[in-house]
DNA sequence: TCTGGGGTCCTAGGACCC
DNA sequence: TCTGGGGTCCTAGGACCC
């Protein structure tokens, strides 16, 4: 493994538990408490503190088992929008010091960095300091910086002095590096792949890049030879600066409780499919493919996808073929737990998804999405979900439920 | 681990075609 | 004794990530 310091340069900026310090910025008083934030449904945890994590909560554990654990602990519900606002604050930081970042989650960012050391008249270490540094004097949360010169390294490195630190693993110190990291340290190494390379007398992630290319094939197929050239600091995953169009956009919750109720069934996918039009339209795709996914009391998940006439946003085809296709999947003798609605075939929308033969069908449609744009105008100007489709609100009986009219009900 | 929600990519195998 | 060999498309399922 002989790689020049510096073929190239990559830094990953990654938010210190990223949630729970984003309420700690707005609820200074709860400055020195273990904070929890909940999921959506306040169901389970999904951001914590790091003293809340030392008390042995765990990301995707349960509220009620997180509150034996913990009871002084505070827990606060998610608020993603406000998680968006500190995102789009740090990410302009970011972009003063690369015109290439990859914004690859909401609290994590690729910058290729080559080149600027000599623009900056700063070392690598100095310039991922100076980030740390500017992004709590303007943000308020503290973020660590890995540099190095592959993606996965870069993360690799990021993690590694968490929180606020800086890790900056050139290409001769790969090798040393490695050593200090389990093969789970690896992304891309969950627990599966783990326990297989364990099994073959892998343990550390030197271990993994120092074995041959033939036998990380073997166990873990073109996923493991291309982390495998990564670690040995040959770039195989590029940065990707330009927005991606989603392959899928998906909108499923559990239903709180076994039903054999068809009409529940279908009112929560009225409610998904309101959701799934309202996030298509905010982003102005469209999808030319649904699926509709049931959970069954035994977990196995059940899909059924639906093409539609033509590339669209609009609910009230969503929950059309939502209906239809659950008209045909529902099976009387079964309890299910969960169901959602996936779309696929994503497109940006544009206003010749019609043939002239369609001209009705798009008079209608667009003024589909006149009013629900209305709707969600006046929800997000008056907060929650004040206006909603009476159908998607509550079960109602399956006969009543009809889509050719927007019926339109005040909370 | 009595199981949340939103995503991505890869692989194997079947159907179908020439 | 051993049945042709590809290519492509689609789907299901596995594994992983935040």
């Amino acid at each position: 493994m002989l790689v020049s310091s510096w073929p190239n340069a990559i830094a990953h900026v990654d938010a210190d538990c990223f949630y729970a310090s984003c309420e700690l910025l707005r609820r200074p008083d709860m400055k020195g408490v273990p904070l929890c934030v909940l999921s959506s449904q306040d169901a389970c945890i999904v951001a914590k503190t790091y003293d809340a994590k030392a008390a042995g909560i765990k990301t995707g554990m349960t509220v009620w088992d997180a509150k034996k654990l913990l009871p002084d602990a505070a827990f606060l519900s998610a608020d993603f929008q406000y998680y968006g606002q500190i995102s789009d604050k740090l990410f302009a930081i970011l972009r003063r010091y690369s015109p290439a970042v990859e914004e690859y989650s909401i609290d994590e960012a690729f910058l290729d960095m080559k080149g600027l050391r000599s623009l900056n008249q700063k070392s690598y270490e100095q310039i991922a300091d100076e980030i740390r540094a500017v992004v709590q004097q303007e943000v308020g949360i503290t973020v660590s910086v890995g540099i190095s010169v592959t993606r996965t390294l870069a993360k690799m490195a990021s993690e590694y002095r968490k929180p606020n630190g800086t890790t900056i693993v050139t290409g001769k110190r790969i090798n040393e590096f490695l050593q200090h990291l389990k093969v789970r340290d690896i992304p891309g190494v969950g627990e599966n792949r783990e326990v297989l390379l364990n099994k073959f007398s892998m343990q550390s992630a030197a271990d993994f890049a120092n074995a041959s290319e033939r036998e990380i094939k073997r166990l873990l197929g073109k996923a493991g030879t291309d982390l495998w050239h990564e670690l040995r600091g040959t770039p195989i995953y590029p940065l990707i600066i330009q927005p991606q169009l989603p392959k899928s956009v998906s909108r499923t919750a559990s239903m709180g409780q076994l039903t054999q109720d068809k009409a529940v069934i279908h009112s929560h996918l009225l409610r998904h499919a309101m959701r799934l039009s309202k996030e298509l339209i905010e982003k102005r795709l469209t999808t030319r493919n649904l699926i509709v996914m049931l959970t069954l009391k035994s977990f196995e998940k059940q899909l059924l996808s639906a093409l539609l006439s033509h590339p669209t946003a609009d609910y009230f085809l969503l929950a059309d073929a939502a209906g239809k296709a659950l008209e045909e999947m529902f099976g009387l003798a079964q309890s299910y737990r969960a169901c959602g609605l996936i779309a696929t075939e994503i497109a940006p929308s544009r206003s010749d998804d019609f043939d002239l033969f369609q001209q009705v069908e798009k008079k209608r449609e667009e003024k589909h999405l006149k009013l629900l744009q209305a709707m969600h105008g006046v929800n997000y100007k008056y907060g929650g979900n004040v206006l909603s489709m009476a159908a998607a609100i509550k079960p109602v009986s399956h006969r009543a439920v009809r889509f050719n009219y927007p019926l339109l009900e005040c909370t």
